[in-house]
DNA sequence: TTGTGATCATGT
DNA sequence: ACATGATCACAA
């Protein structure tokens, strides 16, 4: 068990020692054992570098790193640095109204500091072949900030006035709203087209690749 | 069931 | 080719 970072500038270090690394490499030196691919662990690289990083385990609903309010990140990118997918962060209050400020949000909490965790991960790629890239701290700037509220009260305000079935995931620039769930015939609470209560599909906020290839594209360079 | 970690796989 | 909608595993 590796223990929690005591500041930033010890998980700093620990992500700047595993840049380079092949995942191979993480995997070996935690004593654990790489499926063949993703299909059935598709959290799989996250949660190793959670835990070669000293992240609280568990499936709690708060930051990775709770006494540095830091999130972490792994973000598949292909051979010329752009993500591969969308990147989760967290699922959508269908009914909860006190959380309708965007300041209150989960959204808004969560991404207050992200540290990315790039990963070289194209689907040819042997996972065990896949390699770690430099880590970094991530705050949206306020124009970034803008963007992601806007999105979310967008979202919300249809969530909240019954139109949740009407939300696809190209709603929105940079934040949308998609299925999070074990499969299609999973149910939650939600708010219907009449204001009524309704069953219907648990979703998640994500952010759309466009963005985080911004957001990768501002820290490298182009 | 709801939350965590996400990627898969099909439609467009 | 790419994004959307669907899905997988596990903890509490």
């Amino acid at each position: 068990m590796i223990l929690p970072p005591v500041n930033v500038a010890e998980l700093m270090y620990r992500a700047q020692q595993l840049a380079g690394l092949t995942l191979g490499e993480v995997a070996a030196n935690l004593a654990l054992t790489l499926p063949q691919d993703l299909k059935r662990d598709k959290g799989m690289v996250g949660q190793m570098l959670e835990q070669a990083l000293g992240a609280s385990s568990g499936s709690k609903a708060e930051p990775d790193f709770p006494q540095l309010g830091i999130e972490l990140k792994t973000l598949p990118v292909d051979s010329s640095g752009k993500p591969l997918e969308s990147t989760y962060v967290c699922v959508a209050a269908l009914t909860d109204l006190s959380l309708q400020r965007w300041q209150d949000s989960w959204v808004c909490r969560k991404l207050q500091q992200v540290l990315w965790v790039p990963v070289w991960a194209e689907r040819r790629l042997p996972l065990a072949e896949r390699v770690i890239g430099s880590a970094f701290l991530w705050q949206p700037d306020p124009q970034q900030q803008r963007l992601l509220q806007q999105d979310w009260e967008e979202l919300m305000e249809l969530i909240v006035l019954g139109g949740i079935n009407e939300i696809r995931g190209a709603h929105g620039k940079v934040l949308q709203l998609r299925p999070k769930a074990a499969n299609a015939k999973a149910l939650t609470a939600a708010v219907g087209s009449d204001g009524q209560p309704i069953q219907t599909l648990p979703r998640g906020f994500y952010l759309k690749a466009n963005f985080t290839a911004e957001i990768l594209q501002r820290q490298f360079g182009i």
